[in-house]
DNA sequence: TATTATTAACTGATATATCAGATATCAAAG
DNA sequence: CTTTGATATCTGATATATCAGTTAATAATA
């Protein structure tokens, strides 16, 4: 085992609600970071030594990993890095649309006037943070704003999805951490998307999300294709 | 606890790939049922006791339920059934077009000719089937042809979300379990599904299967209105 | 009697020992 | 040298005992 993983696996001690929690935290973390790669054996007792606790909140934390598709367990064999390299940013995002499109249509049919001034606040607060350019802090509400959508939808079905979907997208933005800056164009479109939700037009809101999103996608491509083209 | 449920409980002793699961179908299935009522406490201790098995499956099947949507854990008070009554069918049956609509493109893109074979023969399988109305079996090979076409997508994320909306599209379909024979109605537009992956023109078979479900909504929806209306 | 403190009985959370399949090792037989 | 089979040693799977909050019952107190 790499010198660098073992002390990050000790590290996380912190942060202690349960320690199954922490479990799926830190091998999460590890996947994404690249401590382990694609195909590689995460073994239950090692990673329980390591990390001071029994073997008992890794099975779980593996459970809910492998619902998450970033471990594969194969009866008594082991449990392994899943190959991610199936999954596309492409994939993620068309799907991240669908789903956050939908999450925006329940959301405006749904949402009261309390929720619309909540969400008129956090793009508030987004446009300032946006004028300053404080770039880190405008990537971190971006996210708050999406999940907001989703909560608002009210449906512990799309929020099941729509964690799955991230549990994806995370593991994809670490792996080639760029993009983030690249996001901050097309801020403006998420007020169209709070204006439909404004006037509760559940359709609109779920076209302008969607399309929102897939425009993200085609940054994305563009920016690939540029670097090939390097 | 109700004598039906230990009963039920008891029964599944069969079918073992492993504990685990065995407990993660067999109370998927209980609450599925209706056995349990949403916000009621199911207790590991419990259904270990009745399975006649430890509470390590019991509790790892806990969670992949959570995951699914089905269960929700509170640590150290209890774990519920989750009130999916905030989840309606219509809600169900629009994620499920977006995703499924998205498998279908990719599939499109991705088959083979020998997994375009494969998907023919399934269409043509239930194509006798409907001739001869046997219902049960339609609707089983129903389930596998809208699978084949989630595998074929052959994305590990796809996959993974198909499988969290599935879980809430069972758990409403056997509690509110009519509109299955509905849905031999429009089974041809299946074959224009097919039609537009043979050609692999994944954006045709995406809105084919999108409109195939929505379609699906409609007469769950209608139906829904005549019994109201009865 | 009403209120508070105490305790007993739950619950899930965790640690540990053991079971059982999978696999690699290595020696004996061909 | 190759093949086969016994065995040691991996791995996850399971059972069980214990820990630690939570809650409800109960007894002590005002």
């Amino acid at each position: 085992m790499d010198a660098e993983l073992e002390q990050f696996l000790m590290s996380r001690t912190n942060n202690i609600q349960s320690l199954r929690q922490m479990a799926v935290d830190t091998i999460r973390e590890a996947i994404v970071m690249g401590y382990y790669k694609p195909g590689e054996p995460i073994r239950e007792r090692q990673i329980a030594e390591k990390m001071n606790i029994s073997t008992t909140p890794v099975k779980e934390a593996f459970r809910t990993l492998e619902y998450e598709g970033l471990v594969e367990t194969v009866p008594r064999k082991g449990t392994f890095v899943s190959n991610m390299a199936d999954t596309s940013i492409e994939e993620i995002l068309m799907l991240r649309a669908s789903v956050e499109g939908l999450c925006a249509r329940l959301a405006a049919e749904k949402m009261t006037p309390a929720d619309k001034q909540k969400l008129k606040q956090q793009l508030e607060r987004m446009d300032i943070l946006l004028q300053e350019q404080r770039v880190e802090e405008l990537v971190q509400e971006n996210t708050t704003f999406h999940r907001m959508i989703v909560t608002y939808a009210q449906s512990p079905m799309m929020e099941q999805t729509w964690n799955t979907v991230s549990a994806f997208d995370r593991a994809f933005r670490k792996l080639a951490l760029q993009q983030n800056k690249e996001q901050t164009e097309g801020f403006a479109e998420h007020w169209r998307v709070f204006e439909a939700v404004e006037q509760s037009d559940g359709e609109t809101a779920e076209l302008e999300m969607k399309s929102h999103i897939l425009r993200t996608l085609d940054h994305v491509m563009k920016q690939e294709q540029r670097r090939r083209g390097e």
